[in-house]
DNA sequence: ATTAAAACTTGTCGCGTGTAAAATTTTTGT
DNA sequence: ACAAAAATTTTACACGCGACAAGTTTTAAT
């Protein structure tokens, strides 16, 4: 059975269906009757036609394409939590594309301005953090409605997910101070990511609470190459003694891998055994923690929970549900391993 | 200056150039005269319009979309390569759109079905290797000028480019036997990437060219989480002795972190130092294989070579440019670090 | 200055679908 | 069995742009 259908015009024909009904069922299947519907099913079968995308969208005023953007698609997080968003997405019957800003600036803005041509009905953005264009983001959030997660930005968007990296610092902080000395802090100068700034707020609140003192050693370093930024910062950190105990709690996991990259090469044996002089935890539980040599304690953030409601939000936003709590922070879990 | 602009002929009739004339500039801004092209510039200063892109596509032959279709993006080696092989798609003007199988063949097909309805110029696919559906990509590239690129799949598409792997078996082993006990050779017993068949083969060839007796050890494992495979595999390989010298070649970067981490737990120190006990090398030259414990000597894939000949193959075809090569492998370069 | 070529304008049609209103048919509830 | 409600069909128009043809203006070459 060759298929020389070319429209809905004539599909319509070869299925015995009116045009109308057949864009009725294109855009919602249980908007038409049953027993219409698997006439059409039918007749989908034999003719293989789809409708044409661009057609379809010229006069829509919902497309249900939603943006979904992501700082960086290199870190396993961001790809691990985007593939997660989309797969909602496309669940809730919406058509998702994936952006990553490449840790820049001007592609963050660019995909903002691509992304209104193709009229979408919602965005889901990670924003880069400090280096986003708020005006430009805000700007868009008023045209389309938006969503943000991972990093929190002033007040703009719809809602907002992400962790309560607050309560991260606390708690790992507990449990370290709970299992041998008290641990410095470990992160770059300048994060680019707010929630950095949070976790050492964290940090600090809880070192006090215990009644001990915190101590933050910044290094420097710019971009999103974190193990790399870990790594040296580690060694300068190293030899200038600016760790005051044999603890280190690292601001995320990627530079908790760069530091223990840098504690291998000046010999120093990491973990809470008895031979070890060193302690490094991390936040994150990126999905290589559990391979590093050893393998790093850290806090899991809630993927499922961080997605569910950025999607759940928005989606109830555009089909007019209201939306209980504008920001929704989610715990963190304790992932106990060797290294601390 | 409020815009109200709402289509190309509003726009037209405000920078006071002639529909077509704009519809000629937005399609190629060097088409039109240079004094023609400050004022519709101009003119899109003050006026913020976008030509409407569903409109657009409808009519037009050649849309300039291209699909970019990877495996896997969380895996870093892919997201680098799709990051490389976007940005020089928007520098040849065209549109690409980021996709991911995740590993699943029905993923993988989906995709293909949703980018025929995009009107795609192009496609840029790294199959997913062994569990892809070659029908299906072969009738798509029947219809979209097709170009593959990491994983060969039979005689499908324009060209294909990826790395010379039964070269980087040999490099690595002439090292690897050059500085000290000819290696073993660890890999999954069913690779889902026909590049680990080529890797092996180079690796038995170089060993019977030295005359070593190849040893390899395959370990059971589905899937593409190679870190778990591999410290899986690792410790059961180590258990029952599998590897009869002091050095393991393993098929790739994923499964070497995954190696690491079971040898650690071994409490087996890896390196060619005095005190090691075994080697490690892996092949990809992974983001993160530099800042393993010890880092991960290896051979480092040509990305930069792979995605330009790729996406160059891929337009020069669409331009009309007749294509000299069908396949073009390229070398590796081995990564010297202190795992081996 | 002349002339051919290139760029532009005007006008018109087509693309494949959404959408609305009115007329008709089918289904549902009693 | 009948009326009311829901679903469908018919008809008609809109959407925003690409493509083309024929005529006009500008530019470049001689």
């Amino acid at each position: 059975m060759e298929s020389k259908i070319r429209n809905m015009e004539e599909f319509a024909a070869a299925s015995g269906i009116s045009r109308p009904t057949i864009s009725k069922y294109f855009n919602d299947p249980d908007s038409v009757r049953n027993s219409t519907r698997e006439k059409i099913e039918d007749a989908l079968k034999t003719y293989d036609y789809r409708p044409n995308v661009y057609a379809m969208n010229q006069n829509r005023k919902l497309t249900r394409n939603v943006g979904i953007v992501v700082p960086s698609l290199s870190d396993p997080f961001f790809s691990e939590i985007a593939r997660n968003v989309e797969r909602r997405c496309i669940n809730a019957g919406y058509r998702p594309t994936l952006f990553s800003s490449h840790g820049n600036t001007e592609q963050e803005i660019e995909i903002l301005e691509n992304l209104l041509s193709m009229k979408p009905t919602g965005l889901l953005i990670a924003p880069l953090g400090r280096r986003s264009d708020v005006a430009a983001i805000e700007k868009f959030s008023k045209d389309v409605p938006t969503v943000l997660f991972d990093s929190l930005l002033a007040d703009i968007g719809l809602t907002f997910s992400g962790s309560d990296n607050f309560q991260f610092g606390r708690m790992i902080v507990e449990y370290l101070c709970r299992t041998g000395e008290p641990p410095c802090f470990f992160e770059m100068k300048n994060p680019s990511n707010p929630n950095a700034n949070k976790r050492r707020e964290g940090y600090i609140a809880a070192m006090e609470a215990l009644g001990h003192e915190p101590r933050v050693v910044s290094v420097a370093g710019e971009g999103w190459n974190f193990e790399e930024i870990g790594r040296d910062g580690g060694f300068e950190a190293i030899d200038r003694k600016a760790f005051s105990t044999n603890t280190v709690l690292c601001s995320n996991d990627r530079l908790a891998i760069g530091l223990l990259a840098a504690c291998f090469e000046r010999d120093m044996v990491v973990g809470h055994g008895e031979n070890c002089s060193i302690r490094v935890a991390g936040m994150d539980d990126h999905p290589f923690s559990e391979f590093t040599c050893p393998p790093l304690t850290t806090i899991a953030q809630d993927y499922e929970s961080i997605s569910r409601y950025a999607v759940d939000s928005l989606f109830n936003s555009i089909e007019g549900v209201e939306i209980a709590e504008k920001v929704s922070l989610f715990e963190g879990k304790l992932i106990m391993r060797r290294s601390a």
